[in-house]
RNA sequence: CGGGGCGUAGCGCAGCCUGGUAGCGCACCUGCCUUGGGAGCAGGGGGCCGGAGGUUCAAAUCCUCUCGCCCCGACCA
């Protein structure tokens, strides 16, 4: 392809609404252009970036017995009802009515869809197990799209879906996706990190999110570097130090604290430490209200609060509801209130005393025992993990904090959408009796997945593309317009165009305005055709990746190439593999 | 949805405070010239100053309201 007919519009300055990297250039790279936001046109060179991505995948889950299919992003809102995420899922789920006043939605995943499919063709145990994929749009009406194609509205997702006789068939096919997962990420360019994920229902290990480790990322994990723990801080357990019993057992007493609200001025105010503090936070769970009550060295965890209420709907309380009880934010308390759920921290004791609100203004409890001023009748793990919290796991090590993008993540969905009240979806087993369908779904946001290579691979100057996902492999740069110089590139153009991905730069742009676009394009290897090396026949061959520059005569540009080629295969050894069972 | 910032040519910006016929750099078009790190000279095209109201003899500039975009937070099946 010659680079005057490639519709290629690289920008100087990057547009200002750009910080991250990778959104910057892609931008100026004329891989993307916006039309709103986060909603984008993938340009040429984006859509070859995104194409190579896509084979990657259909690659790797062919491999392990995957079939794709194509389903309607318009779905009737029936279907969506039929499994409650019509009423469940907020504005996110786009809603609409066609022409005769009907209902349907835009299709943000497609377990309706899928699951209808297997409920209609899967009779038999000898259909199963069976993993349909699809590589589509998918419309998500996002609060807040973000750093270019990192989060965005409309977007390009691989979800699998599987199906299996029983649980167990789940659990044997699982380690498939996730090792087949390891390799899509790995033949990226990317080194991905599975955590586990906040698997709701489910419990258990069935849910893992596979993460770039990224400053510009959005998701938080922790990372043990003891014994390689690794979980979303949605979920991970850290171990949570013991206070030192108290021995004596004083009468709780009230202290005036005129305006001192937070833990924090507590702590000043008390001359304590922030552990011997109870901190009440009010929630209302679908519509109920609730005390999550945490020690004052922790915050409270809405995910796992909701986790263990399972609630559909967890906000903090709002004033009204709480100034209607006669109550006061900031000096909340578990200590005499009645006809509120109470939902305590596991790390809170009855061997300690707490300082705790007093549930009037202005006033504080000292000298406050659990169990003995208050019932401690619900405790779990409501808290969000800190940094430098005790590994749980092995308890050697310090978890530590990292930040990520989420590239994909997997799911044992179990009977979540199968189930009577869901889309009821059986098989006759070998001894014709029916049983219930079991699935695991398994998601890639392609795009996405684009911007985090680009995160990961680049430098001042541009995109730094492994050769997997470059939109050309090649990029020829002739510099001078002398007829031996134009001769020699049009001589190496017609001989490996037709057999190598390689971009022709034929522009009568200046030197430094080719081998800079070469740069920001990100084109693996670049091959330089100028006055100086046609005198001696050699072209220059340069390696993106490594910066490594080699002269070469014309004749061996072939077997160099190749020889390039092959060291810039990503290795697919020593990924962290699951174990698969037989 | 809360907090903050920004809308002037394709991109980056100045002009606004102190109203008076819209400018700079890059990009784009023509010609000459040049070819190893975003050249040079000459000529040229392109803007309802986000939109709507208002104040004024006069509005990019002042006032009101809106819409859009970005960042932080909330949210994220």
């Amino acid at each position: 392809m010659r680079y005057s007919q490639a519709f290629i519009h690289t920008l100087f300055e990057a547009p200002k609404e750009a910080e991250t990297p990778s959104h910057i250039f892609l931008l100026r790279g004329s891989f993307v252009y916006p039309i709103a936001a986060g909603l984008y046109s993938l340009m040429p060179l984006g859509h070859r970036a995104v194409e190579k991505i896509k084979r990657i995948i259909r690659e790797e889950l062919d491999a392990i017995g995957g079939l794709e299919v194509t389903m309607p992003v318009v779905n009737p809102a029936e279907l969506w009802k039929k499994t409650g995420r019509y009423f469940h899922i907020g504005d996110e789920l786009i809603r609409f009515k066609d022409r005769r006043d009907r209902q349907f939605v835009l299709a943000m995943t497609h377990e309706e869809v899928v699951t209808d499919i297997a409920k209609q063709f899967v009779r038999s145990y000898r259909d199963l197990p069976v993993m349909l994929y699809q590589i589509q749009t998918k419309i998500r009406d996002e609060a807040r799209p973000r750093a270019g194609l990192l989060r965005v509205r409309e977007f390009q997702m691989k979800d699998a879906y599987s199906f299996h006789p029983d649980f167990n068939d789940l659990d044997v096919y699982y380690p498939k996706i996730y090792n087949a997962y390891l390799r899509i990420f790995a033949r990226c360019g990317l080194k991905s990190t599975p955590i586990e994920a906040d698997s709701g229902i489910m419990g258990g290990s069935g849910s893992h999110e596979f993460m770039l480790e990224s400053v510009n990322g959005e998701d938080h994990f922790v990372l043990c570097p003891g014994c390689g723990y690794a979980a979303n801080t949605e979920k991970a357990v850290g171990m949570k130090p013991e206070r030192t019993p108290s021995t004596q057992s004083p009468a709780r007493e009230k202290v005036h604290t005129p305006g001192v609200k937070t833990i924090a001025d507590l702590a000043g105010f008390f001359d304590a430490p922030q552990e011997s503090f109870l901190k009440t936070v009010a929630y209302v769970a679908d519509e109920n209200l609730v005390f999550a009550v945490v020690r004052g060295d922790f915050n409270v965890s809405a995910t796992k609060l909701g986790a263990y209420l399972k609630a559909v709907h967890l906000d903090y309380a709002p004033e009204k509801i709480l100034s209607g009880k006669g109550l006061n934010g900031g000096f909340l308390s578990p200590v005499g209130i009645k006809g509120v759920r109470i939902v305590c921290d596991s790390a809170i004791t009855e061997s300690a005393l707490y300082i705790a609100g007093a549930n009037e203004p202005d006033m504080h409890l000292k000298n406050v025992l659990p169990g003995r001023d208050f019932e401690l009748k619900e405790s779990a793990d409501i808290v969000e993990v800190r940094e430098g919290d005790r590994c749980a796991v092995c308890g050697k090590a310090d978890l530590e904090l990292r930040r990520g993008i989420e590239l994909g993540h997997t799911f044992k969905l179990g009977v979540k959408y199968t189930a009577p009240e869901s889309m009821d979806v059986t098989y006759l087993d070998g001894a014709g009796e029916p049983n219930r369908v079991v699935m695991g779904c398994y998601g890639i946001g392609v795009e996405r997945l684009l911007a985090s290579i680009i995160e990961k691979w680049h430098d001042e100057s541009g995109m730094r593309l492994p050769a997997s996902i470059a939109p050309y492999q090649i990029i020829l740069s002739q510099l001078g317009n002398q007829p031996e110089v134009v001769a020699m590139a049009e001589r190496i153009y017609s001989k490996f165009g037709p057999v190598w991905e390689l971009l022709f730069d034929d522009r009568s742009e200046s030197p430094g305005v080719k081998l800079k676009d070469a740069d920001l394009l990100g084109i693996p290897v670049r091959l330089v055709v100028s006055r100086k090396l046609e005198k001696s026949g050699d072209v220059e061959i340069k390696i993106r990746q490594t910066g490594e520059v080699r002269i070469c005569p014309e004749k061996d540009i072939e077997a160099t190439l190749e020889a390039i080629f092959r060291e810039l295969e990503p290795s697919m050894e020593n990924l962290p593999y699951m174990d698969e069972k037989a």
